[in-house]
DNA sequence: TTTATAAAGGATAAAAAGGTCTTAATATCT
DNA sequence: AGATATTAAGACCTTTTTATCCTTTATAAA
Protein backbone atom coordinates (compact mmCIF):
# COMPACT_ATOMS: atom_id res chain seq x y z
CA UNK A 1 0.00 0.00 0.00
CA UNK A 2 2.71 2.48 1.22
CA UNK A 3 6.57 2.43 0.35
CA UNK A 4 9.19 1.71 2.69
CA UNK A 5 9.69 5.73 3.43
CA UNK A 6 5.98 6.29 3.93
CA UNK A 7 5.92 3.85 6.80
CA UNK A 8 8.60 5.09 8.26
CA UNK A 9 7.35 8.84 7.90
CA UNK A 10 3.78 7.99 9.80
CA UNK A 11 5.38 5.67 12.50
CA UNK A 12 7.84 8.96 12.94
CA UNK A 13 5.17 11.33 12.07
CA UNK A 14 3.24 9.75 15.07
CA UNK A 15 5.74 9.67 17.80
CA UNK A 16 7.05 13.35 16.95
CA UNK A 17 3.10 14.42 17.45
CA UNK A 18 2.94 12.44 20.73
CA UNK A 19 6.20 14.24 21.94
CA UNK A 20 5.29 17.82 20.65
CA UNK A 21 1.81 17.66 22.32
CA UNK A 22 4.06 17.77 25.68
CA UNK A 23 6.07 20.27 24.24
CA UNK A 24 8.87 18.12 23.61
CA UNK A 25 11.51 18.01 20.22
CA UNK A 26 12.70 15.36 19.86
CA UNK A 27 15.90 14.48 18.30
CA UNK A 28 16.79 12.27 15.47
CA UNK A 29 18.67 9.38 17.08
CA UNK A 30 15.49 9.17 19.57
CA UNK A 31 13.08 8.61 16.71
CA UNK A 32 14.80 5.82 14.75
CA UNK A 33 15.26 4.27 17.98
CA UNK A 34 11.58 4.83 18.65
CA UNK A 35 10.24 3.41 15.20
CA UNK A 36 12.65 1.21 14.90
CA UNK A 37 13.99 2.39 11.53
CA UNK A 38 17.31 2.44 9.99
CA UNK A 39 19.33 6.42 11.14
CA UNK A 40 20.07 7.30 8.06
CA UNK A 41 17.35 6.48 5.96
CA UNK A 42 14.91 8.50 8.37
CA UNK A 43 16.89 11.40 8.37
CA UNK A 44 16.23 11.62 4.59
CA UNK A 45 12.21 10.71 5.32
CA UNK A 46 12.19 13.62 7.97
CA UNK A 47 14.20 16.20 5.57
CA UNK A 48 11.27 15.29 3.22
CA UNK A 49 8.96 15.85 6.00
CA UNK A 50 10.60 18.78 6.33
CA UNK A 51 10.94 20.32 3.10
CA UNK A 52 7.13 19.62 2.49
CA UNK A 53 6.00 21.83 6.19
CA UNK A 54 4.89 18.19 7.69
CA UNK A 55 6.72 18.80 10.44
CA UNK A 56 9.51 21.07 11.55
CA UNK A 57 13.22 21.08 12.37
CA UNK A 58 15.75 23.26 14.75
CA UNK A 59 19.55 22.94 14.39
CA UNK A 60 21.62 22.96 17.08
CA UNK A 61 21.99 21.60 20.78
CA UNK A 62 18.26 20.99 21.88
CA UNK A 63 17.51 21.06 18.57
CA UNK A 64 15.71 18.14 16.66
CA UNK A 65 12.31 18.02 14.93
CA UNK A 66 8.69 18.73 16.11
CA UNK A 67 5.43 19.84 14.97
CA UNK A 68 3.67 23.43 15.61
CA UNK A 69 0.71 23.65 17.93
CA UNK A 70 -1.30 25.00 15.44
CA UNK A 71 -0.46 22.30 12.83
CA UNK A 72 -0.59 19.90 14.89
CA UNK A 73 -4.55 19.82 15.31
CA UNK A 74 -5.33 19.25 11.52
CA UNK A 75 -2.53 17.17 10.04
CA UNK A 76 -3.64 14.12 8.75
CA UNK A 77 -2.19 10.86 7.18
CA UNK A 78 -2.56 12.36 3.49
CA UNK A 79 -0.24 15.01 4.32
CA UNK A 80 2.40 12.75 5.18
CA UNK A 81 1.49 10.37 2.30
CA UNK A 82 1.09 13.38 -0.14
CA UNK A 83 4.35 14.70 1.33
CA UNK A 84 6.36 11.27 0.66
CA UNK A 85 4.70 9.01 -2.01
CA UNK A 86 2.81 11.56 -3.80
CA UNK A 87 -1.35 11.26 -5.27
CA UNK A 88 -0.61 8.51 -6.83
CA UNK A 89 -2.57 5.83 -4.67
CA UNK A 90 -5.78 7.72 -5.86
CA UNK A 91 -5.03 9.10 -9.14
CA UNK A 92 -3.19 6.26 -10.71
CA UNK A 93 -4.75 3.54 -13.17
CA UNK A 94 -4.94 0.26 -10.92
CA UNK A 95 -4.05 -1.60 -14.00
CA UNK A 96 -1.12 0.93 -14.94
CA UNK A 97 -2.82 2.58 -18.20
CA UNK A 98 -2.41 6.16 -19.09
CA UNK A 99 -5.23 6.37 -20.97
CA UNK A 100 -7.79 4.85 -18.23
CA UNK A 101 -10.52 7.51 -17.32
CA UNK A 102 -14.06 7.75 -16.37
CA UNK A 103 -14.53 7.97 -20.07
CA UNK A 104 -12.36 5.12 -21.29
CA UNK A 105 -12.13 3.24 -18.19
CA UNK A 106 -10.07 -0.26 -17.82
CA UNK A 107 -11.35 -3.60 -16.62
CA UNK A 108 -11.44 -2.95 -12.96
CA UNK A 109 -11.94 0.97 -12.94
CA UNK A 110 -15.10 0.66 -11.69
CA UNK A 111 -14.66 -1.92 -9.19
CA UNK A 112 -11.73 -0.23 -7.75
CA UNK A 113 -13.43 3.24 -7.80
CA UNK A 114 -15.18 2.84 -4.14
CA UNK A 115 -12.31 1.55 -2.50
CA UNK A 116 -10.35 4.29 -3.77
CA UNK A 117 -12.02 7.07 -2.91
CA UNK A 118 -12.70 5.24 1.06
CA UNK A 119 -8.84 5.31 0.83
CA UNK A 120 -8.58 8.73 0.05
CA UNK A 121 -11.40 9.75 2.62
CA UNK A 122 -9.81 7.73 5.62
CA UNK A 123 -6.24 9.09 4.22
CA UNK A 124 -7.64 12.86 4.92
CA UNK A 125 -9.78 12.25 8.05
CA UNK A 126 -7.41 10.54 10.22
CA UNK A 127 -6.08 12.90 11.87
CA UNK A 128 -2.40 12.45 13.19
CA UNK A 129 -3.06 13.61 17.10
CA UNK A 130 -5.70 11.34 17.11
CA UNK A 131 -3.73 8.79 16.13
CA UNK A 132 -1.24 10.16 18.92
CA UNK A 133 -3.54 9.98 21.09
CA UNK A 134 -4.43 6.27 21.10
CA UNK A 135 -0.94 5.30 20.99
CA UNK A 136 -0.60 7.18 24.68
CA UNK A 137 -4.03 5.69 25.98
CA UNK A 138 -2.49 2.07 25.28
CA UNK A 139 -4.81 1.61 22.53
CA UNK A 140 -2.53 1.18 19.93
CA UNK A 141 1.43 0.22 19.60
CA UNK A 142 4.56 1.30 17.65
CA UNK A 143 6.88 -0.91 19.64
CA UNK A 144 6.84 -4.53 20.93
CA UNK B 1 -1.83 -1.41 -5.20
CA UNK B 2 -0.50 -3.60 -7.57
CA UNK B 3 3.47 -4.46 -9.07
CA UNK B 4 4.08 -3.69 -12.31
CA UNK B 5 4.65 -7.32 -12.75
CA UNK B 6 0.62 -8.25 -11.67
CA UNK B 7 -0.74 -5.25 -13.79
CA UNK B 8 0.43 -7.05 -16.78
CA UNK B 9 -0.49 -10.31 -15.37
CA UNK B 10 -4.45 -9.45 -14.58
CA UNK B 11 -4.45 -7.22 -17.92
CA UNK B 12 -2.94 -10.35 -19.76
CA UNK B 13 -4.97 -12.78 -18.03
CA UNK B 14 -8.66 -10.83 -18.87
CA UNK B 15 -7.39 -10.49 -23.03
CA UNK B 16 -6.67 -14.46 -22.41
CA UNK B 17 -10.04 -15.11 -20.85
CA UNK B 18 -11.32 -13.10 -24.31
CA UNK B 19 -9.56 -14.99 -26.57
CA UNK B 20 -10.39 -18.52 -24.73
CA UNK B 21 -14.17 -17.93 -24.61
CA UNK B 22 -14.03 -18.46 -28.17
CA UNK B 23 -11.47 -21.03 -28.10
CA UNK B 24 -8.78 -18.82 -29.31
CA UNK B 25 -5.11 -19.77 -28.34
CA UNK B 26 -3.09 -16.59 -28.15
CA UNK B 27 0.56 -16.53 -28.88
CA UNK B 28 2.78 -14.24 -26.27
CA UNK B 29 3.56 -12.10 -28.96
CA UNK B 30 -0.14 -11.59 -29.47
CA UNK B 31 -0.40 -10.74 -25.83
CA UNK B 32 2.32 -8.57 -25.04
CA UNK B 33 0.78 -5.90 -28.62
CA UNK B 34 -2.28 -6.51 -27.00
CA UNK B 35 -1.80 -5.41 -23.22
CA UNK B 36 1.30 -3.03 -24.92
CA UNK B 37 3.70 -4.62 -22.42
CA UNK B 38 7.38 -6.02 -23.02
CA UNK B 39 7.42 -8.92 -24.55
CA UNK B 40 10.62 -10.28 -22.50
CA UNK B 41 9.14 -9.40 -19.55
CA UNK B 42 5.86 -11.14 -19.87
CA UNK B 43 6.87 -13.88 -20.68
CA UNK B 44 8.53 -14.04 -16.87
CA UNK B 45 4.85 -13.49 -15.71
CA UNK B 46 2.63 -15.67 -18.06
CA UNK B 47 5.16 -18.78 -16.72
CA UNK B 48 4.69 -17.69 -13.52
CA UNK B 49 0.80 -17.77 -14.26
CA UNK B 50 1.41 -21.26 -16.05
CA UNK B 51 3.27 -22.61 -13.24
CA UNK B 52 0.38 -21.51 -10.63
CA UNK B 53 -2.14 -23.13 -12.94
CA UNK B 54 -3.89 -19.59 -13.17
CA UNK B 55 -3.37 -20.16 -17.18
CA UNK B 56 -2.65 -23.25 -19.22
CA UNK B 57 0.30 -23.38 -22.20
CA UNK B 58 0.72 -25.46 -25.14
CA UNK B 59 4.34 -25.38 -27.01
CA UNK B 60 4.81 -25.33 -30.19
CA UNK B 61 3.53 -24.17 -33.53
CA UNK B 62 -0.30 -23.18 -32.97
CA UNK B 63 1.03 -23.22 -29.43
CA UNK B 64 0.22 -20.65 -26.71
CA UNK B 65 -2.02 -19.62 -23.73
CA UNK B 66 -5.22 -20.22 -23.28
CA UNK B 67 -7.75 -20.90 -20.25
CA UNK B 68 -9.27 -24.02 -19.60
CA UNK B 69 -13.31 -23.99 -20.33
CA UNK B 70 -13.63 -25.00 -16.26
CA UNK B 71 -10.96 -22.95 -14.94
CA UNK B 72 -12.58 -20.00 -16.89
CA UNK B 73 -15.83 -19.96 -15.17
CA UNK B 74 -14.20 -19.93 -11.76
CA UNK B 75 -10.54 -17.86 -12.20
CA UNK B 76 -11.02 -14.30 -10.07
CA UNK B 77 -8.67 -11.58 -9.89
CA UNK B 78 -7.41 -12.89 -6.63
CA UNK B 79 -6.20 -16.11 -8.67
CA UNK B 80 -4.02 -13.85 -10.87
CA UNK B 81 -2.73 -11.52 -7.85
CA UNK B 82 -2.02 -14.29 -5.57
CA UNK B 83 0.17 -16.12 -7.80
CA UNK B 84 2.53 -12.64 -8.72
CA UNK B 85 2.17 -10.21 -5.69
CA UNK B 86 1.39 -12.83 -3.21
CA UNK B 87 -0.96 -12.55 -0.10
CA UNK B 88 0.43 -9.19 1.05
CA UNK B 89 -1.95 -7.34 0.38
CA UNK B 90 -4.28 -8.87 3.41
CA UNK B 91 -1.96 -9.64 5.57
CA UNK B 92 1.39 -7.34 6.06
CA UNK B 93 0.55 -4.09 8.42
CA UNK B 94 -0.24 -1.25 6.85
CA UNK B 95 2.96 0.56 8.73
CA UNK B 96 5.74 -2.36 8.12
CA UNK B 97 4.92 -4.03 11.99
CA UNK B 98 5.75 -7.60 12.35
CA UNK B 99 4.47 -7.51 15.62
CA UNK B 100 1.14 -5.63 14.54
CA UNK B 101 -2.21 -7.89 15.25
CA UNK B 102 -5.60 -7.66 16.37
CA UNK B 103 -4.29 -7.90 19.71
CA UNK B 104 -1.71 -5.56 19.50
CA UNK B 105 -2.36 -3.41 16.83
CA UNK B 106 -0.41 -0.85 14.94
CA UNK B 107 -1.69 3.04 15.23
CA UNK B 108 -3.74 2.42 11.90
CA UNK B 109 -4.53 -1.31 12.06
CA UNK B 110 -8.19 -0.47 12.57
CA UNK B 111 -8.21 2.62 10.44
CA UNK B 112 -7.64 0.26 7.34
CA UNK B 113 -9.20 -3.00 8.49
CA UNK B 114 -12.08 -2.44 6.84
CA UNK B 115 -10.56 -1.00 3.59
CA UNK B 116 -8.59 -4.48 3.58
CA UNK B 117 -11.18 -7.19 3.77
CA UNK B 118 -12.86 -4.90 0.97
CA UNK B 119 -10.02 -5.22 -0.99
CA UNK B 120 -9.79 -9.09 -0.66
CA UNK B 121 -13.34 -9.54 -1.24
CA UNK B 122 -13.31 -7.61 -4.16
CA UNK B 123 -10.79 -9.56 -5.77
CA UNK B 124 -12.17 -12.49 -4.43
CA UNK B 125 -15.56 -11.72 -5.92
CA UNK B 126 -14.13 -10.39 -9.46
CA UNK B 127 -14.14 -13.27 -11.84
CA UNK B 128 -12.21 -12.57 -14.86
CA UNK B 129 -14.71 -13.96 -17.34
CA UNK B 130 -17.12 -10.77 -16.23
CA UNK B 131 -14.03 -8.69 -17.25
CA UNK B 132 -13.38 -10.20 -20.28
CA UNK B 133 -17.03 -9.64 -20.92
CA UNK B 134 -16.97 -6.15 -20.25
CA UNK B 135 -14.05 -5.87 -22.43
CA UNK B 136 -15.68 -7.57 -25.26
CA UNK B 137 -19.43 -5.18 -24.95
CA UNK B 138 -16.73 -2.02 -25.36
CA UNK B 139 -17.78 -0.94 -21.79
CA UNK B 140 -14.18 -1.42 -20.72
CA UNK B 141 -10.81 -0.75 -22.82
CA UNK B 142 -7.20 -2.15 -22.49
CA UNK B 143 -5.75 -0.10 -25.53
CA UNK B 144 -6.86 3.13 -26.97
C1' DT C 1 34.50 33.24 20.32
C1' DT C 2 34.93 28.62 20.80
C1' DT C 3 32.81 24.28 21.16
C1' DA C 4 29.42 20.80 21.18
C1' DT C 5 25.25 19.39 19.11
C1' DA C 6 22.03 18.46 15.70
C1' DA C 7 19.93 18.76 11.10
C1' DA C 8 20.94 19.29 5.86
C1' DG C 9 23.01 17.74 1.84
C1' DG C 10 25.80 15.04 -1.34
C1' DA C 11 27.98 10.86 -2.71
C1' DT C 12 27.94 6.07 -2.49
C1' DA C 13 26.34 1.09 -1.78
C1' DA C 14 23.19 -2.75 -1.46
C1' DA C 15 18.85 -4.86 -2.48
C1' DA C 16 14.69 -5.31 -4.97
C1' DA C 17 11.94 -4.56 -8.96
C1' DG C 18 11.71 -4.24 -13.70
C1' DG C 19 13.26 -5.82 -18.01
C1' DT C 20 16.37 -8.41 -21.78
C1' DC C 21 18.62 -12.22 -24.04
C1' DT C 22 20.17 -16.75 -25.03
C1' DT C 23 19.56 -21.51 -24.98
C1' DA C 24 16.68 -25.57 -24.20
C1' DA C 25 12.49 -28.22 -24.73
C1' DT C 26 8.63 -29.54 -27.38
C1' DA C 27 4.93 -29.80 -30.63
C1' DT C 28 3.57 -29.58 -35.59
C1' DC C 29 4.08 -29.87 -40.46
C1' DT C 30 6.23 -31.47 -44.57
C1' DA D 1 13.52 -37.43 -39.80
C1' DG D 2 14.23 -32.53 -40.31
C1' DA D 3 12.84 -27.82 -40.24
C1' DT D 4 10.27 -24.55 -37.84
C1' DA D 5 7.33 -22.27 -34.51
C1' DT D 6 6.50 -21.64 -30.04
C1' DT D 7 6.82 -21.71 -24.83
C1' DA D 8 10.24 -22.66 -20.64
C1' DA D 9 13.99 -21.55 -18.01
C1' DG D 10 17.67 -19.29 -16.31
C1' DA D 11 21.49 -15.98 -16.65
C1' DC D 12 22.13 -11.35 -17.15
C1' DC D 13 21.48 -6.24 -17.23
C1' DT D 14 19.12 -1.67 -15.69
C1' DT D 15 16.52 1.28 -12.80
C1' DT D 16 14.42 2.37 -8.56
C1' DT D 17 14.11 1.91 -3.78
C1' DT D 18 16.21 1.35 0.42
C1' DA D 19 19.99 2.38 3.19
C1' DT D 20 24.71 4.22 4.65
C1' DC D 21 28.42 7.49 5.28
C1' DC D 22 30.70 11.70 5.35
C1' DT D 23 30.96 16.65 5.02
C1' DT D 24 28.73 21.08 5.67
C1' DT D 25 25.76 24.33 7.92
C1' DA D 26 23.20 26.26 11.73
C1' DT D 27 22.74 27.33 16.55
C1' DA D 28 22.76 27.21 21.49
C1' DA D 29 25.54 27.47 25.40
C1' DA D 30 29.82 27.91 27.91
Amino acid sequence: MFSKACEYGIRAGIFIANQSKENKRVSLKDIAAYIDSPVAFTAKILQQMVRNKVIDSVKGPHGGFEINKDKLSHLSLSDIVNAIDGKDIYSRCVLGLDACSEMQPCPVHGNFKIIRTEIKLLLDNTKIVGLSEDLARGKTFLKI
